[in-house]
DNA sequence: TAGATTGTTAATCGATTAACAATC
DNA sequence: TAGATTGTTAATCGATTAACAATC
């Protein structure tokens, strides 16, 4: 078991250091220094030997880290090994582009079933999995394993969805909803609030971007 | 002119501000105090005050802030009183679902044009818009008076692709290609990675939320 | 062994929180 | 005027960067 207070700034980092050596494995590349990789991401070299030796020594003196064994300790400590079975709450546009889009599968989230609320769309496929009225919700999370609840329902009805949820014991919910959900500390919410973002580039827009 | 050094964190909790200062005011609520708004958002009460002090004085001694007004200023300062024109580069799963999204055109970001390099796609319509080749991208963006483009294509080719728009003299690129595009500074660009953020949900489920 | 580069401690920087005088 | 609450300065906390001894 991993230290526990790793801060948030640490975690937020890790998905991009893993898509650089990912990128360098493909590459070929065996080896890389913290000041190799700090050029390549224009990060210092000093933020990333801090960052992983929050997890333990992974590198070794004079040679730097071994990038495919680097690759895969930033797998292990990002829960990438194990696979989440995962429904999405939503078949509106977004939730059928989350349903359609094949890469999440690749490194292990099993999209198993996909809700809604208007019955035009029951039954209606994507990659093979029927739309199901939002009641059947609680019966499918018991019968399938379900970790992961992706929500992208209006805000109206988002904070009650995750209500139940909750009750169906999921353990981790991907929030596309434009609200704050306000759960028990169990369990694991990520908020995507793609309005927010493009309101931080509007910014950006007017006030010049530095 | 507002001014220039304020933090990226402090920007990054405007649009919250801005939601729920909204929903403030259209349950009829005329003023309220930094301590009530901080019980509300869960953050401190001195965080709210400094934070809005970068921009000036909100609020009045005694009183607190008024709503409407400081709703007013923030979408001010967020530039969500000047109307956008942008265009969607990659008419896949996501670029369609964002086009087909309503909400944007309500903040004043309208949807222009939608580009694919995929000629099966050539014509679709979407929303009344339809895709039309990459090639065209160009001359639309001049006749049109486009800010933003939204890119919404493979990894691959979005590096490229921004450069292209950057020779275009867009001013803003909100990317949700799983890339660092590395765009020169006058260019405002805005990360959406979803992986990314599916990684982070999956780190909290795997080490305990907290 | 000598050179390279980590792991880690110490120094710096920036962001958050606390406190309170100013003022509505 | 008295009470409330801001705007702002000072104190604290945490994150980033620098430096260097340990060691491969």
């Amino acid at each position: 078991m991993d230290d526990k207070n790793i801060s948030q700034a640490v975690v937020a980092r890790l998905p991009r250091y893993y898509r650089y050596l990912g990128d360098l494995r493909d590459s070929g590349i065996e080896r890389i220094s913290s000041q190799d990789l700090s050029k390549l991401m224009k990060v210092t070299a000093s933020q990333i030997r801090q960052d992983f030796n929050n997890f333990g020594g992974f590198g070794q003196q004079g040679y730097g880290y071994n990038v495919e064994y680097l690759y895969n300790e930033i797998a292990r400590i990002l829960g990438l090994n194990e696979k989440h079975n995962l429904i999405i709450v939503g078949a509106g546009n977004l939730g059928q582009a989350l349903a359609n889009y094949m890469n999440f599968e690749r490194r292990g989230f099993i999209v198993k079933g996909i809700f809604d609320n208007d019955p035009d769309l029951y039954g209606k496929e994507l990659r093979g999995i029927h739309v199901q009225p939002v009641e059947n919700i609680e019966q499918f999370i018991k019968e399938n394993d379900i970790d992961i609840a992706v929500l992208t329902i209006p805000k109206n009805g988002a904070v009650k969805t995750a209500e139940l949820l909750v009750r169906c014991n999921i353990k981790a919910i991907w929030n596309f909803a434009h609200v704050d959900l306000n759960l028990p500390d169990h369990i694991a919410v990520e908020n995507v609030h793609l309005s927010d973002s493009l309101m931080k580039l509007s910014y950006s827009i007017v006030n010049g971007n530095r």
